[in-house]
DNA sequence: TAGCAGGCTCAACTTCACCTTACGCTTCGA
DNA sequence: TCGAAGCGTAAGGTGAAGTTGAGCCTGCTA
C-alpha cells in the first residue's frame, strides 16, 4: 500500500511548485522530502515530477496521484474532525479561500456574521485567484472556497467536489461622471465605445477574458490602455477620467457613487457567477458558513 | 494528521472481528496491533474498539472512523493502480465477491467469458453474504461485489460506492411434481398454501425475511418445518417430497427439471433484486467484468 | 474450586526507517 | 566567473514500530 505520508509530499510539493518551498511549509528539509519522493517514485516505476530550475513540476503520473492524494488527505482530517464532533469536540477552525474581490466585498460581512454566531470557531482567511483552490479544498487544507466564472471561461472540473452558486453578479459598464454614454437614452452597445481606452486585467485574468469575448462576440476590438486587476484600482482610474471599465455590481454597491456612473450593457447582460465549492461531507461549521454566505450574497445586490 | 497504518489496523480489526484475528491476516503480534490501536485512540481522546472476550466491537467513533478510513484505503489502492496504468502496467488481479447461490450460478459463466476475453487478469472470488461486503469493497479489498436483496430487506447505504441493478430475479413457488397446486389451473395464493410444510432459511437469513413479509402482507402465517439457506438443499428436499419452498428462478433454471414444478405466486411477485457494487472510479477490468455481469444475467432469464 | 484457553495488555529489547547535516552537481543570471 | 537557487547523495543519530515473554481478565469445564 503506498505510504499517506509520502503521498502528502507529493501533494505539498505540487501545492508549493517546488521542494524547497514544500520542506518549508511541512518545517522539514529539503533532502528529507527528496528521498521520500524518490522513493515513492522508485515504488511506483515512474517519474511523477519534473524535476528542474525554478521548482518541480508534476508528470502526468504525478497529475493523477495527486487527484487520489488530495482526498486521501481531505479524509483523513475530516475523519479526524468528524470522531472529535463525536467525542463532543466542536472543531475550533474553519479555513476559507476567496479571490480578493470577495474577500473585499462578499466576505467580510458573511464574516463578521458568522463570528458572531459561533465566536469560538477561529477564522483563516486565504487569498485564491480562480482557477486555483479546489485541490487545497480536496486535500483539506481549505474547508471552503468561494470561486467564480466569468464569461468565455471554463468552470474547472470539481471532481467530487460539491460545488453551489450563490450569486450572479452582473458586469455593469463604468465611466466617468458626465460622459456621453453616461447619460444617453439607451444603454450603450460595446461598438458604441470602441474608441474608448480600457482599463481591465492583463491577458489571461478573467474580467479580461470575458471582456475581449464580449467584443469578440459583438465583432469589434477594444483598446485596453490601463491593465490592473484591482477594481479600486479600475474604479480610481474611471473617477481620475482616464478611461472606462467593467466591474461587478457587488464592487459597485460598496463603493461611494461619486465620479462615476454606472450602466449595463445592452444586448449582452455579462455576469460573473459566484460559487461556494466544498468537500461533500465537509465538518460542522461548513454549513453554516454556506448559509450566512448565501445570505451575504442576496444583500450583496439589494 | 492520523496515521494510514493505524487507520488500516482499525479497518482491519473491524473487518475480521479480533486484534488477534486481525494481526493474522496483517502478519502481525497481537501486541504491535494493540499498540496502534491505543495510540489511535489516545490521540483522538476516545475509545473506538470495545473489547472483550470473543473479540472486539466498534464504538459509534470507531464505527465513523472505519467509514472514512475505508474509503482512505480504497483511494490509496486505486491510487496505485491508476498511476500504474498511466505507466502501462495492467492490473493483473480482480477480487470480486458474490453471495453463495450467484457464485453458483450467475457467476461461472461471466467469470467463464471473462476470463476468455483477459486471460492475464487473475480472478479471486470470495463468499460474501448480503448485506455485507460494502466495506471490503470501499476499502479495496474487493473490487466489485455482487449482492442481493430480498423483499421486505432493506438496501444498505451505499455510501459513494456506486451500485447498479443487474438482474430481477423473480421468487417462484417450487412443489413436488404432482403436488395439487402445481397442476391446478389459478396460481396459487399463499393462503392456500398454510398448511404446508416450508422450507426455507432460518430467522434472519433474506429469503425467510421475504417469505415472511410476504405471508403478513397476506395476513397468513406459514409453517417453516426445515430450516436451510441452500437452495439445492431446498430443492432436493422438494424432490423427496417433504416439503414446499420458494426458489429464486435463476437457480431453477440451472437445474435438471425432474421431480419439481415451479409456479409463480398469484398476486404478489416477489422477486430478489441482484446488484453489482464497486467504488465510483473502478480500476480498469471493473467495468468489463460488470458489463460480463450483466450479459451473463440477461441470459441466466431466458 | 482449580485448571485451562482465548484474548488483550504491559515491559524490555531490537531493528530499521526517517530526518538532519554536510557536501557536490547543475543551471541561470549578474 | 562568481553566486544563488534548487536538487541529489552519503553518513550518522534518533525515535517509532514490532517482537518476545509474562501477566491479567473472563468464561468454560472437569
Amino acid at each position: 500500500m503506498l505510504d499517506a505520508n509520502r503521498i502528502r509530499v507529493l501533494v505539498e510539493i505540487a501545492h508549493a511548485g517546488s521542494i524547497a518551498a514544500a520542506a518549508e511549509r511541512m518545517s522539514f528539509t529539503a533532502p528529507a522530502l527528496s528521498q521520500q519522493l524518490a522513493k515513492l517514485e522508485h515504488e511506483l516505476g515512474c517519474v511523477l515530477v519534473e524535476r528542474g530550475r525554478g521548482g518541480a513540476r508534476l508528470t502526468e503520473a504525478g497529475r493523477v496521484l495527486l487527484g487520489y492524494g488530495e482526498r486521501v488527505l481531505g479524509e483523513l482530517r475530516d475523519a479526524e474532525t468528524a470522531v472529535r464532533a463525536i467525542a463532543g469536540e466542536a472543531p475550533r477552525r474553519l479555513s476559507l479561500g476567496a479571490f480578493a474581490s470577495a474577500g473585499k466585498v462578499l466576505v467580510p460581512s458573511a464574516l463578521a456574521a458568522f463570528g458572531q454566531a459561533q465566536p469560538h470557531v477561529r477564522l483563516a482567511l486565504f487569498d485564491i485567484e480562480p482557477p486555483d483552490g479546489y485541490g487545497l479544498v480536496a486535500s483539506g487544507e481549505l474547508d471552503l472556497l468561494i470561486t467564480h466564472r466569468y464569461p468565455g471561461v471554463p468552470l474547472p472540473d470539481a471532481g467530487r467536489l460539491h460545488r453551489e452558486q450563490i450569486l450572479i453578479d452582473p458586469l455593469l459598464l463604468v465611466l466617468p461622471e458626465g460622459h456621453p454614454a453616461a447619460t444617453a437614452d439607451a444603454d450603450p452597445h460595446l461598438a458604441d465605445l470602441v474608441g474608448e481606452e480600457w482599463i481591465c486585467g492583463a491577458p489571461g485574468i478573467s474580467n479580461r477574458t470575458a471582456l475581449d469575448s464580449a467584443a469578440e462576440t459583438e465583432g469589434v476590438h477594444l483598446d485596453v490602455a490601463y491593465e490592473t486587476r484591482d477594481y479600486e484600482v479600475t474604479l480610481a482610474l474611471v473617477k481620475a477620467g482616464v478611461g472606462i471599465g467593467f466591474v461587478p455590481q457587488t464592487i459597485l454597491r460598496a463603493e461611494p457613487g461619486a465620479g462615476w456612473a454606472a450602466r449595463p450593457l445592452a444586448g449582452q447582460r455579462p455576469a460573473r457567477e459566484i460559487y461556494v465549492v466544498h468537500r461533500s461531507r465537509p465538518p460542522a461549521p461548513v454549513p453554516a458558513m454556506v448559509e450566512t454566505l448565501r445570505r451575504s450574497a442576496r444583500r450583496a445586490l439589494d
